[in-house]
DNA sequence: ACGTTTTGTGAAACACGGCTAACTTTTAGA
DNA sequence: TCTAAAAGTTAGCCGTGTTTCACAAAACGT
């Protein structure tokens, strides 16, 4: 089944959380992403469903396959928000708004709009 | 009441095709769409409810409100689209993915990003 | 170790934006 | 002009992703 925006989403603060903090709980998802814990609840079970995600008593942690679908929105986000910043953008706005652009791209649209503008999107958190 | 990204493309299809043809009909909405007359007939009813549309016999038109948005996106829209192209993504799929990126970013951003890539993003249709 | 607080889940509801199907209204051709 | 095709509307459904509310389960302080 294929992912939509909000899974992405969902992945991407999993990885982000895990960098941070190590053990992520679905209470820290639901306010990273500033929803209910019920919402992360129904969401975790179908990441977990399609094999994006594991569930362990306390905690959820990112399978091999959602590592990876992780990885490549953490490195777009970090691509749009340094590209808006770059154009005068604050921090906060770019942030916010880059959120929804790194879901717009195929893979291969993405690596040739970031070899035409050239930019190093390598940052961490 | 805001807009949302479907409501956009509303606005900008009847904009592309009223320069294209002069008179919009729901049923050319439809067809430049891809989605069902039932489909626009209940989104022209929430856009003419908000002042951004107004439908005649057999006709729809934009208020001025709906052709600033129009206007606007389809600004952003050949923007993103000349983007992908000049990074080597076809027009096709620049075209389909450029439909994405125009709703993620606020007018201020656009203007700094824009002004930052330096790009005349001024063609017609 | 017990009670309180924190965390997680389940059920029911809602908004949105699509769809189909059935219907009405308009247009247009023979 | 009248009938068939095209266009538009309405009603009802579906999937997605939220919410709230009630409850269950775990963790933690004293």
């Amino acid at each position: 089944m294929a992912l939509r925006e909000s899974g992405e989403d969902y992945l991407e603060s999993i990885y982000v959380l895990s960098q941070r903090q190590g053990i992520v709980r679905s209470i820290d998802v639901a306010e990273y992403l500033g929803v209910t814990k019920a919402s992360v609840s129904k969401a975790m079970a179908t990441l977990e469903n399609n094999g994006y995600v594991e569930m362990g008593k306390r905690d959820v942690h990112l399978t091999e396959r959602g590592l990876e679908v992780a990885r490549q929105m953490w490195e777009r986000h970090c691509f749009f928000v340094g590209l808006l910043e770059d154009a005068g953008v604050s921090t906060e706005v770019a942030s916010q708004e880059g959120c929804h652009m790194e879901h717009c791209l195929s893979e291969e649209s993405f690596e040739k709009l970031r070899s035409m503008l050239g930019r190093d999107s390598d940052r961490d958190q």
